[in-house]
DNA sequence: GCAAGGTC
C-alpha cells in the first residue's frame, strides 16, 4: 500500500458509520463541520448527530473522557492481574459516565465502520480504541487525526482517515498498566503494613506523580525546619540629588561580618559623598504576554486573587461548560490562525465592560490582529481564549474574576509592547571594590497594560545623574539581619514545580496536590502548607523500600519505554512484564520488614505510642533520646557554631541564645537550641 | 480502596 492510497475518505465509504468523539463539545463541532446536514437525537440524555445520504449513514457519538478503567477483583498484593471495566461499574464517583456508555452502545450497534475521532494524543487513542474494542469491532476501525477543532481542519481530517494508530494505542495502554501496577501495589503494601500492625484499615496511597511531589514538599519543608540562620549585615545609603532622596544598595550584597560592614560604613560617613561611576537610562520594550495555558492562568489567578490552582481549574472548567471560554486543560500558548479573532472581539464589545477596550484595540491595530505566542504547545488544544459568548448577569464573582483574566489576556496578546525607561546609577564609595546602586523606572507607553493591567510596574523614577558627579550621602544604614530559610511551598509553587519537572498533566496536577491533603500527608495551617508526620513517614518508607517511586526519573523511564513501544523497539507486554518483575523483587525485600514499617506508620498516624520518646517532641526516639528530626537539627546546630564563631566570635551559649531567638531559625533547630539552653538536652562532642 | 489519566 503506498502512502497516498493509505488514506481513506469518509465520503468514499458505504454503509453505517459511527464517529466517536472524546467529549460532547467535540462531537457537536465535528457534526457541524463534517456532516452536510444532520438530525440531533438524544439517547439517555446524550446527544447523537445523525446524517443519512449517498448510501451512507453517519452517527457522531461522544465519550466523556475514559469510559473504561483498569480494575481487579483480587485483593491483597502483589496484584498483577487486572482488566478493563466500564468505569461506573468499578467506581461510584463515575456514575455520570453511565449514560455516555449506554448511548455509545446504541451508537455502535451494527456499524460497518468505527472512526476514532478522539483528541489526537496518547489518551485519546486509548479512549477511542477501548470503546471500539468493547462496543464495536477494531477490524472495521479508522482514525481521524486533527490538532484543532476548526471546521476546515476537521473536514480535511475526515478525508484522510488512517488505520488505527496501534503503536500509539499500545503505548497508551502500557501507560495505564504501569501506573496501575506501581500505584495499586505500593499503596496496598503501605495499607497492609498498617493493618498488620494495628488491625485497622487506613487509606494510604503512592504513585508515579503524587509520591515525587510529596518528596519535593518534604525536602523543602525539612530544609526549612533545619535552617540555621547566619548573621548578615546589610549596608545601604540614602543619597540626595535635586532635593530628591534616593536609596542605594550595595552591589556585592550583604557583609558576612559586622567589622567589615562597620569599616565601610565609617569611611562613607566620613567622606559624606559618593561619586557617580556610571549612569544608564534605557528604554525597554516589553512585548505582550503569551496567551494563557492552564498553568499560566492558575499562576495569575493565584498571584492576583489568591485562588488555589484547583479552584482556578474548577472555575475554568465551569466557564468552558457554559461556553464562555475555550477548552481550559491545555498546555498551549498558541492561538489557532484559523480562529476568527475579529468576530470574537466584536462579540466581546457587546459587553459594556469591554466595549471601550475592544474599540481601542481595533483602532491601535488597524484591525490587523496578530497574537503574540509562547513556545509551549499541546497536541490536542490551543491556548485558552474567550469564545465571545456574553456571560450571564449572575455569574458568581470568582468566576467573573477568572473570566475577566482570560478576556483581558486575550486582548493584550494582540496589542503593542509597553515601553518603560529603566534607570540605573552606580556610586563608588571611595573604598576599593565598594559600589552602591539605585534603580528606577517609569512608564512611557502603556501598550498592552491598558488591557491586562495586572502587571503594571511600579513607578520608581529617580533623578538622572552625570558620570563623575559627587552626590551627598544623607544616611548610612547598617542593618543586622539573618540568612533566610527556603520559602515555604504553596499549592501554586508545588504545581509550578510539577510543571517544571514535567510530571502530571494540565488535568491532573492540581487534583493530585489535593489528594496529598486528602490523604493527610499535607495540611494547611495559618502559616501555609505543612507536612504531617504521616507524610514524612510515608516518604521515608517509600524512599527506603521503593525509592524509584519517589523520583521524577520514573516518569522519564516510562516516557522512554512508551516511545520505544511507539517506534516498535519494544512491546507493551515486555515493558509491563519488566515492571512486574521489578515490583516483585521490591516487594519481596519489603515483606520481612513489613511489621516494623507498619508500626512506624501507625505511630505517625497516632494509632500507637512510640516505644521510646524524643525528649523534645515525643516522637519515636532513635537510639539516643531524640527523634530523627531533632537529632539532625542537633547535628546541624553543633556544626553551625563553626561559622558563627568565625563571623561573630560568640561563645557557644550566646550562639544558642541568638539562634533560639531568631525568627529565621528552623522550627526543629529552634526547639533543640531551647532544649540545650534549658539543660534538657546535653551537648556531646 | 489503592494510580494517573480523561471529562460530566
Amino acid at each position: 500500500m503506498d502512502y497516498v492510497t493509505s488514506f481513506v475518505d469518509l465520503w468514499s465509504l458505504r454503509g453505517r458509520v459511527v464517529i466517536i468523539a472524546e467529549k460532547p463539545k467535540a462531537a457537536s463541532k465535528i457534526a457541524s463541520a463534517v456532516l452536510p446536514s444532520y438530525r440531533k437525537i438524544t439517547v439517555q440524555g446524550v446527544p447523537l448527530y445523525v446524517y443519512k445520504g449517498n448510501g451512507l449513514e453517519v452517527t457522531v457519538a461522544s465519550a466523556a473522557g475514559h469510559i473504561f478503567n483498569l480494575s481487579t477483583k483480587l485483593s491483597g498484593y502483589p496484584v498483577f492481574s487486572y482488566e478493563w471495566a466500564p468505569s461506573f461499574e468499578v467506581d461510584r464517583r463515575s456514575l455520570h459516565i453511565k449514560k455516555f456508555y449506554q448511548a455509545l452502545i446504541e451508537a455502535c450497534r451494527g456499524r460497518d465502520y468505527y472512526i476514532n475521532a478522539c483528541d489526537y494524543d496518547i489518551e485519546g487513542s486509548v479512549i477511542g480504541f477501548l470503546i471500539i474494542k468493547f462496543l464495536g469491532d477494531p477490524k472495521k476501525a479508522l482514525r481521524a487525526k486533527f490538532s484543532s477543532l476548526t471546521p476546515a481542519e476537521l473536514r480535511e481530517s475526515f478525508k484522510r482517515l488512517t488505520r488505527l494508530d496501534y503503536e500509539m494505542i499500545e503505548a497508551g495502554l502500557a501507560r495505564h498498566e504501569l501506573d496501575w501496577l506501581w500505584g495499586v501495589n505500593i499503596s496496598r503494601a503501605l495499607m497492609s503494613a498498617v493493618e498488620r500492625a494495628v488491625g485497622k484499615r487506613v487509606i494510604l496511597s503512592a504513585g508515579r506523580v503524587q509520591t515525587p511531589t510529596l518528596a519535593y514538599v518534604a525536602q523543602q519543608l525539612t530544609e526549612r525546619n533545619l535552617h540555621i540562620p547566619y548573621p548578615i549585615f546589610s549596608l545601604s545609603l540614602v543619597v540626595e540629588k535635586d532635593s530628591a532622596r534616593v536609596g542605594a544598595s550595595r552591589e556585592k550584597g550583604v557583609f558576612e561580618t559586622q567589622s567589615e560592614a562597620l569599616r565601610v560604613a565609617s569611611i562613607i560617613k566620613e567622606k559624606k559623598y559618593v561619586q557617580v561611576e556610571d549612569y544608564v537610562e534605557e528604554k525597554v520594550s516589553v512585548p505582550p504576554p503569551f496567551p494563557f495555558n492552564l498553568g499560566d492562568l492558575q499562576g495569575e489567578a493565584y498571584r492576583i486573587y489568591g485562588f488555589s490552582p484547583y479552584k482556578t481549574q474548577e472555575i475554568a472548567e465551569r466557564l468552558y461548560l457554559e461556553a464562555l471560554i475555550s477548552y481550559p486543560r491545555t498546555n498551549s500558548q498558541k492561538l489557532p490562525p484559523t480562529l476568527n479573532y475579529g468576530m470574537i472581539l466584536n462579540q466581546l464589545a457587546e459587553n459594556p465592560a469591554y466595549r471601550y477596550l475592544v474599540a481601542q484595540l481595533l483602532s491601535e491595530t488597524g484591525g490587523r490582529l496578530k497574537p503574540r505566542e509562547g513556545p509551549k504547545e499541546d497536541p490536542a488544544h490551543p491556548a485558552i481564549y474567550p469564545t465571545g459568548v456574553k456571560p450571564p448577569h449572575n455569574l458568581p464573582p470568582d468566576m467573573l474574576k477568572v473570566y475577566d483574566l482570560v478576556v483581558r489576556r486575550f486582548l493584550a496578546v494582540f496589542s503593542r509592547p509597553y515601553e518603560i525607561v529603566r534607570q540605573r546609577v552606580v556610586f563608588s564609595a571611595g573604598v576599593p571594590g565598594e559600589t552602591f546602586y539605585s534603580e528606577g523606572q517609569y512608564l512611557v507607553r502603556k501598550g498592552w497594560l491598558l488591557y491586562y493591567y495586572f502587571h503594571t510596574p511600579r513607578e520608581t523614577r529617580i533623578p538622572s545623574f552625570r558620570k563623575g558627579e559627587l552626590v551627598r550621602v544623607v544616611e548610612v544604614d547598617l542593618k543586622k539581619m539573618s540568612s533566610k530559610p527556603p520559602n515555604r511551598p504553596t499549592k501554586m509553587s508545588i504545581l509550578k514545580w510539577m510543571e517544571s519537572v514535567e510530571i502530571g498533566t494540565e488535568s491532573t496536577r492540581a487534583r493530585i496536590i489535593e489528594t496529598l491533603f486528602y490523604r493527610g500527608y499535607l495540611k494547611m495551617s495559618s502559616r501555609g502548607v505543612e507536612i504531617t508526620d504521616l507524610g514524612l513517614g510515608v516518604i521515608e518508607v517509600i524512599g527506603e523500600f521503593f525509592p524509584e517511586l519517589t523520583k521524577v526519573e520514573l516518569t522519564r523511564e516510562f516516557e522512554k519505554s512508551l516511545e520505544d513501544i511507539r517506534v516498535g523497539k519494544t512491546s507493551r507486554s515486555l515493558v509491563v512484564e519488566k515492571a512486574k518483575q521489578t515490583l516483585s523483587s521490591l516487594i519481596e525485600k519489603f515483606e520481612p520488614r513489613k511489621s516494623g514499617v507498619g508500626k512506624e506508620l501507625a505511630i505517625r498516624l497516632g494509632m500507637i505510642a512510640p516505644a521510646s520518646k524524643c525528649v523534645i517532641c515525643g516522637r519515636q526516639a532513635l537510639s539516643g533520646n531524640m527523634c530523627r528530626y531533632h537529632f539532625e537539627a542537633y547535628r546541624r546546630l553543633k556544626e553551625g557554631y563553626q561559622e558563627w564563631s568565625r563571623r561573630e566570635g560568640v561563645s557557644f551559649r550566646d550562639y544558642l541564645k541568638r539562634v533560639a531567638e531568631s525568627r529565621s531559625t528552623g522550627k526543629w533547630v529552634k526547639e533543640v537550641a531551647e532544649a540545650v539552653l534549658k539543660g534538657s538536652v546535653l551537648v556531646l562532642d
